[in-house]
DNA sequence: CCCGCATCTGACAACGTTGTCCAGGCTCTA
DNA sequence: TAGAGCCTGGACAACGTTGTCAGATGCGGG
């Protein structure tokens, strides 16, 4: 799929074959520096064609691209005058296949547009930027086959390190790359059937604490929207939900619990079940930024108040009515952590894997702090 | 800056030195196979240790890998074999050195971090990824320079194509990479001193549309808060104000607009003076999201109701109290346009340059449709 | 005037892949 | 059974760059 020239259309920049004798004309420096003379469409100058306008040997030019001494002002002059008129740009793949590094970094997410990875996505570009390494970045779209074929085409450009924020929980497919010494780390869940370096968000800590919130504003069924169990995150809040909750010595009701609603219409159905049910729930968890938009929409069409307390902060937040109580982590701190430990393994002054979690912040608003309304 | 190399440490991965001699010692294709039989750390097996192994010759082992015909299965299943076991991954930087395109396209755009950009920089993906390339790509931070440094990175990576939101106003620089043949589109502003492809959103109309809807429900008095007018967006929204001020024949006073209000205190400063002014403004337009927000609160905290419409829509906005009236932009539409206008380039189905306008839409939910209240 | 030395320059191989072309072995037919 | 033709496999050059090393040049001193 992600070959490297089949899809679209190539046109062949090579040598020419000679009519008669099918052989490929070698053409000369002296003629290829001819064809630059115009500035041709569709090829680009090499260093070779620099040297040959400049009347200097290609290395020469190589070391006034790259700042290296020895030159004379006078030749550097000369070649950089060529370089102007040639609009010679250093091709950086056969630099990379000659030095062995690339200088970029994969980032494999699950979707770019979702709001918690713009700030993790860009912090992690600063860091690169940092580095002197640019970002390349794909969306696995949650799917685990997608993430590895992203990850695996990552690899075939050497990347030098990864950030990969996992869709599957099979990540052995890594272990030549991380053998060839690709530097990588998982962020915001962890890593499958591996070891590796992880920096994750206290997910766990997070969502009892705002379950606890709850509780200590005197909710008793509280309900708990999530996302599938088998999604590293989904399951440690699911985790502290069910904690806290064992703490205050509440016994938990099957309908209070929807596992997997990610789509919008099977959020507002399952909200709907649980605050309409025997025992309807007087506040609701809700597991993630895209769950707790849509159950504010629903809570808002309640005539009673119900209290929300949901997980990851949303833009805005501040401004609603009530304002919208949140368990929120740092997206930008996962990010720039990540990354900070990607380079630390490419400087060599990192090694051992290790995990990481990050402390959540409850932010208080309004909505986490109603009372029940039975 | 961006150098391939120079900013963290490498591991020279290349022949060891002889220490006698001083000269590098070839390895023999026999002894690097033995190296990768205990797949040693740091070092990659090319397609020549895999022949080595498989007991074939090294175009065999291509045509294996690139899935050519003209290979038994015997042998094929030998050198799948030896691939697997050595963990094989082919170059692609090798590749594309050979091949001339690298099947990746580039993207710069302003901060991935602002919400109006995860979506579009998810479109321009979502193309590549149907056509087969990746995404590289990179924040510009507004600032023109760090934009032409991001650029050239690129093409020196020898992208197929650009993807670029510009920051600056001259992109003569990219003149040779567009001759040496280098795809580019220019997306949300157009490009400076240069002929190019370019994707707008038609913010003239959709301001000018905004503000008469405001207009139409009685505002005489309205503010406008916008970018710089250097930025291209922030002009024509400025001038879709004005032009709807001037067809309903109200003339425009000085402390009624805030040109290069950005961060969230001076915003709030400018609304702050028009709000309060010898004539003070009924309802606001304000000139992008960012803006948007920081005048919700500051309205919030009025004692009476001024009206408001902003360009680019908000999440949330329908759940605000009122809900907020936005012009919207379709941040989408406007990457997949830009690239597949970009790949209709590479595939030489398209040529000319050409400016693309797609319209916005008015999308009222009672910010905007509040009366003046003097 | 020549030698030694330092400075600058250039020829060449190598990075890992793919395109071209040829050789050898096979099958099929006359 | 010989010859034609096909199929498979491999040797080799080339992509554009950088590291190595040796050659050229210039200069000062003996």
């Amino acid at each position: 799929m992600l070959d490297a020239t089949s899809s679209y259309k190539i046109m062949d920049r090579r040598t020419p074959v000679d009519d008669r004798t099918g052989r490929r004309t070698v053409p000369e420096t002296h003629s290829r520096a001819d064809r630059f003379a115009g500035t041709r469409y569709g090829t680009r100058p090499t260093m070779k064609d620099v040297a040959a306008r400049a009347g200097v040997g290609l290395k020469t030019v190589s070391r006034v691209v790259n700042g290296e001494p020895g030159v004379t002002p006078e030749t550097e002059r000369r070649v950089q005058e060529a370089i102007d008129a040639l609009g010679f740009r250093r091709n950086d793949s056969a630099r990379v296949l000659r030095k062995g590094r690339t200088a970029s970094i994969g980032l494999v997410l699950e979707d770019l547009a979702d709001p918690f990875y713009g700030p993790l996505s860009r912090a992690v570009e600063e860091v690169a930027r940092a580095h002197g390494a640019l970002l390349i970045n794909g969306s696995s779209a949650e799917d685990p086959e997608r993430e590895q074929e992203l990850v695996l085409a990552l690899c075939a450009r050497r990347v030098d390190g990864l950030v990969v924020i996992p869709a599957g929980d099979d990540h052995r497919y890594l272990e030549p790359e991380l053998k060839a010494g690709v530097a990588t780390v998982f962020v915001d869940r962890p890593a499958g059937r591996i070891d590796a370096h992880v920096v994750l968000s206290d997910n766990f800590g997070g969502a009892r604490d705002g379950v606890a919130h709850l509780i200590a504003h005197g909710h008793r069924r509280i309900g708990f929207i999530g996302d599938m169990p088998r999604i590293h995150t989904a399951a440690e809040r699911l985790r502290g939900y069910r904690a806290a909750m064992e703490d205050a010595g509440i016994a938990v009701e099957d309908s209070w619990m929807s596992l997997g609603a990610t789509d919008p219409e099977r959020v507002r159905r399952a909200a709907e079940v649980m605050l309409s049910g025997p025992s309807p729930v007087t506040a609701v968890f809700s597991g993630n930024n895209r769950v707790t938009v849509t159950v504010i929409r629903v809570l808002a069409e309640q005539s009673r108040r119900v209290a929300l307390v949901g997980f990851d902060d949303i833009e805005l937040a501040d401004l609603l009515q009530p304002g919208v109580t949140v368990v929120a982590q740092d997206a930008a701190a996962l990010g720039r952590t990540a990354a900070e430990r990607l380079f630390g393994q490419l400087d060599g002054t990192l090694s051992d894997p290790e995990r990481i979690e990050l402390p959540t912040r409850l932010i208080s608003r309004g909505s986490g702090e109603l009372p029940p309304a039975d």
